[in-house]
DNA sequence: CCTTGACCTTCTAGTCACTAGAACCTTTAT
DNA sequence: ATAAAGGTTCTAGTGACTAGAAGGTCAAGG
């Protein structure tokens, strides 16, 4: 299978499919004009790196879980360890962003937004007024 | 003022601060040795910016604010448009991650998590049974 | 046979906002 | 004289791609 169908089929784009075996994470073999030959399980690998990608697990992360994947022996706790600590990531995210939002959205209504100069937005960030 | 004393009065790292410079932020004066010497006004500068970027607005956003916080001409709906594009963003970020943390959280709790191979983390990202 | 167009290849460099580290200079204190 | 603590510039690395250039390959049409 060449580069431009498996795009469909991973629905990665071709870039990142190349950039995928770069770091390792798949290795197509070669056809003898140099072209990459996708195997059925090289699409699998990838579809699952677009899954997980999608999750937002780091590449490291990809290439630990696609290893335990290909693991028979694999313990169900290393993949829920990794899945478990991602977890905790996002929370972390969403929480810092709830903060800055809850700040932000509070500034943006103080603001009137018309011609006039003065603005609580820039006089926060300024560190005028009720600034941490 | 040195830089190191900046560092405390701003909240910013050193080699943030000469980063900042490099890109334009701010140009503080130099001594005869070539040290950087820190105006007040520069300082207040740097501020700003730890403050806005705590908020995550980007750099370019930062550059628009500085330049709005100078201007006496200024107006307050320019300064609140960038705030609600940058809030909006915001929202879609957390948006994005609260999809994920649902769909994780919910394979996590799927998960026995023991010693046994059996797990319906990678049977999702393999994209067998419920997975999009 | 030649060309066109669609596909493929590699390589370099750019993104964002820093951050690490090397190699070197200046100042102050001992 | 020297050591420590500050300063300087420069290069390169981070994560995960993405854009673009320069060129090789292949099938169809004239």
């Amino acid at each position: 299978m060449q580069i431009r169908e498996v795009e469909q089929s991973a629905g990665l784009p071709a870039k990142t499919i190349r950039y995928y075996e770069e770091i390792g994470l798949v290795r197509p073999d070669r056809r003898d004009n140099g072209y990459r030959d996708y195997s059925t399980e090289d699409v699998h690998r990838l579809r699952f790196l677009q899954r997980a990608r999608g999750l937002g697990f780091s590449i490291e992360d990809c290439r630990a879980l696609l290893s335990l994947y290909g693991e028979t022996e694999r313990e169900s706790a290393d993949v829920r360890a990794i899945a478990e600590a991602h977890l905790e990531e996002i929370d972390r995210k969403i929480r810092e962003l709830k903060s800055m939002r809850q700040t932000l959205a509070h500034l943006v209504q103080a603001c009137h937004g018309d011609a006039r100069p003065d603005c609580p937005i820039l006089d926060d960030l300024a560190g005028i007024g009720g600034g941490t």
